[in-house]
DNA sequence: GCCCAGGGAATCG
DNA sequence: CGATTCCATGGG
């Protein structure tokens, strides 16, 4: 991997980058604070920045951006410290799992704003990807703050000054209450969310688990998206119904079950592994009826 | 009209 | 306890 700085025209460009697609990394399902312009090229809204990715092949350009937000944002957002070859080259190996580690090559799992993923994956219950991503631009659009070149995700301050009826024109629907228990427990400093990030992902579960609307589904995607504890294995619909097809004859199993087998067989990788297979199973319909 | 969606809380037996 | 029902909203 090289980085380039173009200074006159605020934009990194990386060259040689492995492992590293823009299109699929966004659009896996992990996050949903992105918008496609065209083929290769997105706009992406985080850390009160609205920034622009065009890839050609190995070549990835960010823009607007300097080369200190780079370096203290983007490099760890994008996770680009952590070596995915390695990731790719041990699971390509297993049979049952080479077809979807090819499919999603260039996957990496993002780093997110705490605060923005677990409200976001509490809105993710029960609901549809383009659904939660219409909500997460009403959010940004209408509770937050104006932008170069967007609106910033609210902070809880700002959503805090909403009441749940007007939570939900935003159309989240019954998640409303949800959404208003977590943020006052994050502005009355109830839930500590950046403070907790150095705990063990046992205790950082038990501190989500806390609030109203947040299970294991939500409270995993929250620890792998944004508290980098790369080993925690989600399992929602769609991963349920694959790993069944893939490792237990299309029998039925439990939720819990699943996933104590998912984190026993692929360790400290299991967050990635989740990854390839849930993008795999979404775009192939894999498991479904 | 019926079914389901990156589930979870409330209620029932 | 485990199993079932309800929750808003929108698209197929």
């Amino acid at each position: 991997m090289k980085i380039e700085w173009d200074n006159k025209n605020n934009k990194i460009i990386i060259k040689d980058i492995k492992n590293f697609n823009v299109g699929k990394t966004l659009e896996c399902g992990q996050a949903f604070n992105f918008e496609k312009l065209e083929e290769d090229y997105y706009k992406l809204t985080a850390f009160k920045r609205v920034l622009f990715l065009r890839q050609d092949k190995d070549k990835v350009e960010m823009f607007p951006t300097t080369e200190e937000d780079f370096n203290n944002i983007w490099l760890e957002y994008f996770d680009l410290n952590t070596d995915y070859d390695a990731i790719y080259n041990k699971f390509i190996k297993d049979d049952v799992l080479k077809p979807l580690v090819e499919y999603g090559e260039g996957i990496r799992i993002l780093k997110q704003e705490k605060w923005e993923c677990l409200i976001s994956f509490i809105i993710s219950q029960n609901n549809r990807i383009p659904q939660i991503k219409k909500c997460i631009n009403y959010f940004a659009e209408n509770y937050g703050d104006q932008i170069e070149n967007g609106y910033a995700f609210p902070t809880p301050e700002q959503l805090a000054t909403k009441s749940i009826e007007q939570l939900q024109e935003s159309k989240v629907g019954f998640r409303a209450k949800y959404i208003n228990d977590c943020t006052l427990k994050v502005v009355n400093k109830e839930l500590l969310l950046e403070e907790i990030g150095s705990l063990p992902r046992e205790d950082v579960a038990k501190e989500l688990l806390k609030i109203k609307g947040v299970g294991v589904k939500v409270a995993n995607c929250v620890l792998l998206f944004a508290y980098a504890k790369a080993d925690a294995f989600p399992v929602d619909v769609w991963i349920k119904r694959a790993m069944e097809v893939l490792y237990f004859d299309g029998k039925e199993q439990k939720l819990e079950d699943i996933q104590n087998f998912a984190e026993e067989k692929f360790g400290e990788y299991s967050g990635i592994v989740q990854q390839y297979i849930f993008y795999y199973a979404r775009e192939n319909e894999l498991g479904k009826k």
